[in-house]
DNA sequence: GCAAGTACCGAAAAATGATTCGGGTACTGA
DNA sequence: TCAGTACCCGAATCATTTTTCGGTACTTGC
């Protein structure tokens, strides 16, 4: 795990919110937990796209802050499981007000970035 | 300007949203325009945090996203102002929530994070 | 002319974040 | 004991963002 160097900023509340769950996965990862904890492996099945390496990390980061919590299922096999916290939970409201504004105005960026490939925008005047 | 590799993700709306505003600068920009217009100079006066130089980047892709409308003055001297747009508005109601949150939970992660300097942190067991 | 203010912008450096690589452990069932 | 699965991790590398540094251009006031 990197080591923050400026850990989150404490002083401004919307630096603090956003520091907590703008990294390109955990906002993904807090919404695939939603309804109910999931395996380090079935998480990976459900956000391929995010190596179970990283999706790793970014859990970490989240237990750490205290959003989502592990449990080890000592059975056989042992396996993990990462739920929402409480606190991970509050956050929902904000990751849907985000959803609805990004399913509302998807259309929008569609048009605008889906030009061509990855490659060139930049086409004013 | 950076020449952004994968634009924004279209394929996830929550994933779009935060594309849009997950930046160190863009969410404090955007709610400090909420009371109208401000020029560069003035912006930088209020963040003076983040130097001018990230400032007019971030103000840039904002205005490319759509979200902030640049105005030029043409009177002498010439100044030039940024402002919401509807678009940008619309978002407020997400920064809100943020600032919320992070206000409601800021002693949490105070006494978490606040141990000491921005230096170490990282004094588990 | 010259300093001071404002708005820009390019290029490189520095910092941060994400991903890949190559493991390691622990248990399972055969 | 061996392949198979799941989980975990360090370190290097790559990608992106942020910062720094410098410069242009224009206008005002001296």
């Amino acid at each position: 795990m990197y080591e923050r160097k400026i850990p989150v900023d404490l002083d401004c509340p919307l630096r603090l919110t956003m520091s907590l769950m703008d990294s390109k996965w955990k906002s993904c990862i807090l919404d695939e937990l939603r309804n109910g904890a999931l395996r380090p492996s079935e998480l990976h099945r459900v956000l391929p796209e995010a190596t179970p390496r990283v999706l790793d990390l970014q859990l970490k980061e989240l237990v750490e802050d205290g959003l989502v919590a592990k449990t080890i299922h000592a059975e056989l096999p042992p396996h993990s499981e990462y739920a929402l916290t409480e606190l991970g939970r509050s956050l929902l409201p904000i990751i849907d007000a985000m959803i609805d504004w990004g399913t509302r105005n998807s259309d929008l960026f569609e048009r605008k970035y889906r030009k061509r490939e990855p490659e060139n925008r930049d086409e004013r005047s």
